[in-house]
DNA sequence: TAAGATTGAAGAATCAATCTTG
DNA sequence: CAAGATTGATTCTTCAATCTTA
């Protein structure tokens, strides 16, 4: 019947363990990213794309050009043009133009968007250790880190 | 200035490693999910969700009840039933009634929808190792395999 | 003309409400 | 009335086209 993968044998295929591997990847993504969200949404409303993103940008000091929020999140340039809009129109960042160069724009956070990171902060770690942290030693997730990191370097841009 | 996560002291902090896992996790996730999505969609008018889903019916014998599709594929109810309206309208799957319960409705994979799936096979386990597996050793992927698997139970339902 | 960002149109997912069967 | 599935309205995201500045 041919349970989780395919078989061995033919070429170029994907070998069972692999897959289970890619296949738990996703499913962990999923899991521990909805409750983030669930959680961050109803008591902060945050979802989790916009406190990552509020997250990139003080963790680079306050600033950052769209075209590289966009890198830092994933997102399109026109989802994150969007996404900043809604952050916008929360008060939680503005925009700025950049004298070098009138094309750039710069996303900055507002202190109001700190606070509200901040105010998020226990609810993020909470979560994030109840779903995901608790169930390695400190040796796993250190290893986990490692191994992860290799897969998608993070882009360095301010 | 604070560079990555934030710093130790305060209670109930994340720890730096602890942060830096997950994110590498999210943009893992982010990269190869994104990668196999636009090769499944160019080569074989599949996305990644869908090739997901039929690759959970075959596994499963050919045919799930839509709910358990759900749990997993990590969809909403109406999520699920919109994805095989349109793999019905591909001619991928059909909806079969369950004689016993008539509440509940069968999605069952059809020969085109295992021909599909076949068809796709070469470029997603291609993408996979591209993008993922061949950045780990084999011991690395077992390990990786096995400590994602704690996070997220899969059902086994049919 | 290209780079950077925004907007219009469209797709896919969700919640809430609804329909059907047990 | 509860369980299972579907539909209506809404939200978020993307691609393609557009606008502005270099």
């Amino acid at each position: 019947l041919n349970t989780a993968g395919r078989s061995i044998g033919d070429v170029a295929q994907l070998d069972d363990v692999g897959l289970a591997a890619w296949l738990g990847l996703l499913r962990a993504h999923g899991v521990v990213a909805h409750r983030l969200d669930v959680a961050l949404q109803a008591r902060h409303r945050l979802s989790l794309v916009e406190h990552t993103v509020l997250n990139q940008l003080r963790a680079a000091g306050g600033r950052m050009r769209m075209s590289y929020l966009a890198e830092g999140a994933l997102l399109s340039p026109s989802g994150v043009s969007r996404l900043v809009d809604r952050l916008g129109a929360a008060g939680l960042v503005e925009r700025t133009a950049w004298r070098q160069d009138g094309r750039a724009i710069y996303a900055v956070i507002t202190a109001g968007g700190r606070r509200r990171l901040d105010e998020a902060e226990i609810t993020y770690g909470t979560e994030l250790r109840e779903s995901f942290l608790d169930h390695f030693s400190e040796e796993e997730v250190r290893a986990l880190r490692e191994m992860l990191a290799r897969l998608a370097p993070v882009p360095s841009g301010s």
